[in-house]
DNA sequence: TATTGTTATACTCTATAACTATA
DNA sequence: TATAGTTATAGAGTATAACAATA
């Protein structure tokens, strides 16, 4: 892989070591992207999550995401402080926390838009288009074991 | 994705989001596997590399891996400490380090080799060799496009 | 002067335990 | 008593800049 070109070995028949080191290099190139509105990955998927979900609690937000709600706090915090996210006490059970995004996070999102599509675009032209649907689909698979019983071994 | 069932609008169609959701469940897993042995995914990976490459210097093997050299130095000396590393002065070049593995190191790997497999193929079972194959190619593409000159955006 | 590795440091992300307020 | 969210804290992983020793 490298310029060097040493024995990557067993490493490189690893699905776990490829979609580690796939998932690097494209989280790198979205940290440019996204640098513009100082968006990290996980502030971003916040915004986007609440964009279709206004009114959300702050709790299926963390389960929807698999952030512990420890650490959705700060996260929230960060993103109302900046004006992007709005949280109001709920109406129905005064525990818990609404979320929606102002018209300010409104607008960061429309502005990354492009750019994210232009990111996608440029990292996955390698794959054509049924190809990434595949990839779209067996990732889905993995990720969706965690939900149900798959915990046989553990 | 979750109980609640909230809507998750454009993000489940992000690549870069469905990489990362499933690496995250797949290295969860992995740290259960190889708990037993204290071996977290970024020193096992060098591990695995330095067993392929017996005397490979340190900085190839930070290459290789995309780890910084900088972060490589106490991930080796832990290594070393733990008796699984042996870390050399390199004969032809005094400034570089040779690294392989000892005994224990190589007795290490060997004992996770069984319980690695059956991680892979519990978190993979939802699909199939034909697919593996063909994620394993996606993946390995999608990694290499970084080693080439693919930042024409930047 | 360039390269190999080191030190110091900071930030993101994730994890756990103990806590408060409301249900 | 259970649930929604919080606080405090720790650790892994990654990033940068300045440095020492050697080439």
């Amino acid at each position: 892989m490298a310029g060097t070109g040493i024995d990557t070995g067993h490493l490189e028949e690893l699905t776990g070591y490829l979609l580690r080191r796939a998932t690097s290099r494209v989280m790198a190139d979205f940290v440019q992207v996204a640098a513009n509105h100082d968006l990290r990955p996980v502030p971003f998927s916040i915004l986007l999550l609440v964009e279709s979900n206004p009114g959300v609690r702050q709790g299926q937000v963390a389960e929807a995401l698999a952030i512990k709600p420890a650490n959705m706090v700060p996260l929230v915090n960060m993103l109302v402080e900046r004006g992007l996210l709005r949280r109001r006490v709920g109406v129905e059970d005064r525990r818990s926390f609404e979320l929606a995004l102002t018209a300010a996070g409104r607008n960061v999102l429309q502005q990354c838009h492009a750019g994210i599509a232009a990111h996608e675009q440029r990292l996955f032209s390698v794959l054509s288009a049924t190809e990434r649907a595949r990839l779209h689909d067996m990732l889905r698979r993995v990720i969706q074991s965690a939900d149900n019983g798959d915990q046989q071994d553990l």
